[in-house]
DNA sequence: TGACAAACGGAGTTTTCATTCCGTATATTA
DNA sequence: TAATATACGGAATGAAAACTCCGTTTGTCA
């Protein structure tokens, strides 16, 4: 995975976003329909086959050519974290739908789990975890912030209602999700072992 | 990370070693030297910057040119081989070490211990670790096959000790140890964060 | 120490992509 | 429906790296 980078800097695999939130001046039809479809077979094909896959395949499996993409996105990356940011929103609201349903004993533990079973099927998922790395040089911001609130609510009931060990920390959570995320990707054979893992997972996080 | 493969296949950074373990015939008295020099080099630059360090640097680092580092190992991949077989070789010396000196109940956990905390500062080790991934298609052999013996052996000896669930698979201590070394390495500001974790692995993996 | 096989170095080749550029096509709107 | 700003497509460009080739150098051994 990683985006080739034209110029220098050789590439360490992470990715950092600025999370801008553009607002969008009216585009004509035909702009606002190939921008959404581009879009749409972006998130399908990094999901399943990762970040490698070269802009001119995107283009062509969305029907366009490539200064199209280009147009819309100004860089692989900006397609990369367009597709990104539609994810964390989806992931933010269903914690925030299980905040809402669930108690405070499982919504956290219901998420974790939701994490990685969707990590199983969708490469994207690890890189938008990744991208919420706490860096300590650059804060997050943007979206990526908002979905570190919402694990840490998360996790604060979970902690409140006693059912994870309070020394946890939402950056202990991020890099184990992340971790384990792409670990699931590997050894996708066994059916089991991502239930396994993730009791593994609980099983630790549950105060002793 | 992922090595840049000249021709077709798009890259799913998944490696797949050979193993080969090749007789060595004897070699002039400046080729030995400049293979082993190589050899030292790239170990260290892939630990501490990972895959994606050029031949090119890893021959001026080593003070040869390129021809020779491609004499000596005919593509990037052997190359990387050659210094993950190695690592393998040292950590089977001190898992069969630990299996030795430390009672059943700590052998594996001061192993996994021993992983994580290379982790944070070996950035080859989780290729290590990842190369000895399970594939269902393609068993493993060689040296991997090594690792995954005595990988097993040390879980075996703990879940008889009834102090790992015996549910647990040595695919499942893999996946996880790939995993969590992974994440390490993200997020290696927090320098108690590899300890939290670990206890959170240790608790989960204990029988309940 | 001279012959020569074994190694060496590194310029050049090849491949893969990201990204740019510009001539052509088409929504929009008056 | 004509004028025109917007978009479009995709050939061309440029850069990074892996890998090859061959003229030059050097260890080895008689």
């Amino acid at each position: 995975m990683s985006i080739k980078k034209p110029s220098g800097s050789r590439d360490n695999e992470s990715v950092n976003f600025t999370d801008t939130t553009s607002e969008q001046k009216t585009l004509r039809a035909d702009a606002r329909r190939n921008r959404e479809r581009v879009l749409e077979v972006a998130t399908k094909v990094f999901a399943t086959e990762g970040l490698a896959v070269p802009i001119d395949e995107i283009a062509g499996r969305a029907g366009v050519g490539i200064g199209t993409v280009y147009r819309h996105f100004p860089t692989k990356e900006a397609l990369f974290e367009a597709v990104i940011v539609n994810f964390k929103q989806h992931l933010i609201e269903k914690a925030e739908e299980m905040l809402v349903q669930d108690d405070s004993n499982t919504a956290f533990y219901n998420f974790l789990s939701l994490m990685l079973r969707e990590s199983t099927v969708n490469r994207a998922i690890i890189a938008a975890i990744a991208s919420s790395a706490v860096n300590a040089h650059r804060p997050l911001t943007g979206i990526s912030l908002d979905f570190q609130n919402t694990l840490e609510k998360l996790l604060k009931h979970a902690q409140e209602a006693k059912s994870v060990r309070d020394d946890i920390r939402v950056t202990d959570v991020t890099a184990i999700l992340f971790g384990l995320a792409r670990s699931m990707e590997q050894y996708s054979d066994d059916p089991e072992l991502p239930e396994r893992i993730l009791s593994v997972l609980c099983d630790g996080l549950r105060r002793r």
